[in-house]
DNA sequence: ATACTGAATATCGGATACAATAATCAAGCG
DNA sequence: CGCTTGATTATTGTATCCGATATTCAGTAT
């Protein structure tokens, strides 16, 4: 066999196209909060039928992202402030752990690919790319656990959320806390600290969590 | 309005039955791992066409207990003993900390439902019921916490796994080791010592986590 | 006998068409 | 004028049909 080999396998459907499409657009926050998804509409858009639509959209409301009624459609799922407060806890929880976990097993590969999300996060521009590197600088550190379901939660909840981190980063002061904050947990990874990192990582979400529910409040 | 209404909305697609029919199947164990899940065979034992039956299975991908292939099909996702290994150390983290925060919230109800429970899973007479009667105990004392989000993390991992709990507890000792944590648990809660029913239900699922890990080593 | 080739079959992904339900709106009645 | 009632429209849920891909198996050549 002497010929270069493409990977010509077709890994995804119409429906998952789709679904990764809208679960963007849901995540970045342009698609706002209760705003309701038509089937036709979003068939056109994709020149498909209205099947792999109906499919991608089961799969947004099996993660959360949008809520349907029968015979009246999908509308993007927003939050309430115990919704928040909730998962806030359930981050700390669970992503404290996992950094913890992946302290000692990380490399210094990983050490400098998340200095590099710092330095690009620093030097972002926007609401959209600070949240994109933000979001990178935490899933390298928490992939050095090896952990891939606590991994798979952790990204489904992100996903769940990140408008509002979005938000939240774009607030007086909110990009500069992160900043420091962050820096502090990777100081913590390099030495080898993971109940500090733990700790930091705890405080880092458990803070935001404060500042979130703040502004909710005062809507 | 004088006269009883009934409440006759259909909130119940055909996707919908069919996804909680599978899901009951594969929770229960009646379909093996690695099983796979016709699409026409299924619309014929539902008097539907596959339409439904792809929505069923494309929920029951997203919540992992399904595997589906591109023109392949669908079959019974099983679990590898490094998945089984991380998921009952993510139970014991979520939920540990969710019975802490539930213990101040139980009433006497919640402990008498809790203490009912147990006496069905001791009277229980073949590995489903133990199985159901197991998990209603747990899940009574943990709605008790009010933490919706976390409670239905919980509920989607324990449908994941259910079946090879209910392995376990076939196994010699596996009941009475069982009946016994659940009464130290129980006992816990009745005092109010949220910290004890913590530690407690560690144990409880971490202990199971070794026997189960030993067994399945053994095949 | 074995390995390759190509047709036949089984199964899936998607498009079109129809049925069921909800939302809108106009007409009639008090 | 407000409320109800019925028809119209919009949208969703499902059935049927067609094209695409994978699998199986018979046939053939080496």
């Amino acid at each position: 066999m002497k010929i270069d080999s493409v990977d010509i396998a077709q890994t995804s459907s119409a429906a998952s196209i789709i679904c990764e499409a809208l679960k963007k657009a849901i995540v970045e926050g342009r698609l706002k909060d209760g705003e309701p998804l038509r089937q036709d509409e979003i068939a056109r858009m994709f020149n498909t039928s209205r099947i792999p639509v109906r499919e991608a959209l089961t799969m947004l409301e099996q993660q959360g992202l949008v809520a349907t009624q029968r015979y009246k459609g999908a509308v993007v799922a927003g939050i309430s402030p115990d919704e928040a407060a909730e998962i806030w806890d359930f981050r700390a929880l669970v992503e404290g752990h996992v950094i913890e976990v992946a302290v000692p097993r990380m490399t210094a590969g990983t050490l400098a690919e998340a200095q590099a999300h710092l330095a690009a996060f620093a030097a972002a521009a926007g609401p959209m790319e600070w949240g994109d590197w933000n979001r990178r600088f935490h899933m390298v550190l928490y992939r050095a656990s090896g952990l891939t379901y606590h991994l798979g939660i952790i990204e489904k909840t992100l996903d769940r959320v990140d408008r509002y981190i979005r938000a939240q980063l774009s607030l007086s002061n909110g990009l500069a806390r992160a900043d420091a904050e962050h820096r502090a947990i990777l100081d913590a990874c390099a030495a080898g600290d993971a109940g500090q990192a733990g700790a930091l990582t705890r405080q880092h979400i458990l803070g935001a969590k404060a500042n979130l529910l703040a502004n909710l409040r005062a809507d």
